[in-house]
RNA sequence: CGCGGGGUAGAGCAGUCCGGAAGCUCGUCGGGCUCAUAACCCGAAGGUCAUAGGUUCAAAUCCUGUCCCCGCAA
């Protein structure tokens, strides 16, 4: 088939590496515009515009779609629209143009987590179970028909990251066989539960502040499910520490205040925090300048010390004031 | 030229402001103790202090250039 496929994050690559090396011709790529960012603010492409440039794919950016594409789009005569996590809203006017309409890749088992970020919404409720569903485009947000579903086990040790990449390769297997069956006509469009359906929106940075009065489980599950991006934060002496990776143990509750270093954190064994219920042990943390650090790393090298705490952190970053009782 | 931190033994850090014999917590290797260990004791190896140049009697430390890493903001 003769397709346009719109993507923007590492998430869309796989299913783009899957289409080129098929029988079918990708016909160009869109992609969100390219923005100048990280450090020195320099312009970047999206992976998906890398790729596009590497392979000779044609490569189409818009501010608007919806505004300035529909010539473009019509002009290339798709046979179908493929999305995958595109990053804008599609108007009638372009779902229109292609005969087969816009089929999207989705990181949830829909009708749940409909929106911007499935897959770390789902990690943050403690989900153990996920998946990919592809679906017909229509105007509402993830709304369509549902074409194929693949679901998939979350592992308590699993990153947002790493779960994407898992989800981005069977969205990418599951793409390549529902076109088959949308070719042969042997496809069976189901309703969305409407009724189930839950919303989920970007992580915002307030989000990713660790309160410590949670449980072990609830703090691990913010914790992985920010990582890579935006990545979970709480201060220590002043400084502010991302945590990258945390699991709950089975240590029993202290009678030391959430956010306190307890028994047996040390440089051989790492770091121990106890949170509002149950005991969570830091497996990787960032200082500001420094790389991430393992929790024997964490101890041994920047001195973490017993019944010192972490500090829930606040926004903006202060200077955590001294307690005078004096 | 968006703002800022950093590159010191295999790992993580201190030392840099106020130049003057290379240190800490681990790891590794060897020996001892223990039923056992996230335990303890003794000993050892391992560093051109990112790189190039400059100042100085003397530079990890001060000055200049280069390379690499990271945090913040968007």
């Amino acid at each position: 088939m003769r397709i346009i496929y719109l993507s923007t994050p590492e998430f869309g690559l796989a299913g783009l590496q899957k289409l080129y090396e098929s029988r079918h011709e990708v016909l160009a790529v869109v992609t969100q515009p390219d923005k100048p960012s990280g450090r020195g603010n320099k312009i970047t492409f999206s992976p998906i515009k890398e790729f596009a440039l590497k392979n000779n794919i044609k490569v189409l950016q818009y501010e608007k779609i919806s505004r300035d594409g529909v010539d473009d789009l019509k002009d290339l005569n798709p046979d179908i629209m493929i999305t995958a996590a595109y990053g804008q809203i599609l108007s009638q006017a372009i779902i229109g143009i292609p005969k087969y309409g816009i089929i999207n890749v989705h990181a949830s088992l829909l009708p749940k987590y409909r929106g911007a970020s499935p897959i770390q919404s789902a990690i943050m409720k403690g989900e153990t179970q996920t998946g990919i569903t592809i679906m017909q485009t229509e105007a509402g947000l993830d709304t369509g028909d549902i074409l194929a579903v693949q679901a998939t086990d979350i592992a308590p040790t699993e990153t947002a990251g790493e779960l994407g990449q898992r989800l981005s390769k069977i969205g990418a297997d599951l793409l390549l066989s529902t076109l088959d069956q949308i070719e042969n006509h042997t496809i069976v469009p189901t309703k969305q539960q409407h009724a189930d359906a839950t919303i989920t929106t970007k992580l915002t940075k307030e989000e990713c502040l660790v309160n410590f009065n949670k449980s072990a489980k609830q703090i691990r599950c913010l914790v992985m499910a920010t990582n890579p991006d935006p990545v979970a934060r709480c201060i220590y002496k002043g400084e502010q520490v991302k945590l990258y990776r945390a699991i709950e143990t089975d240590l029993a509750n202290t009678d030391a205040d959430p956010g306190t270093l307890v028994e047996p954190t040390s440089p051989k064994t790492g770091a121990f925090v106890q949170c509002g219920q149950g005991v969570l042990e830091i497996l990787e943390a960032q200082f500001p300048g420094g790389k991430v650090l393992t929790g024997k790393q964490l101890v041994g090298g920047r001195k973490l010390n017993k019944g010192e705490g972490f500090m829930p952190m606040t926004f903006p970053i202060h200077h955590e004031d001294k307690d005078e009782n004096s």
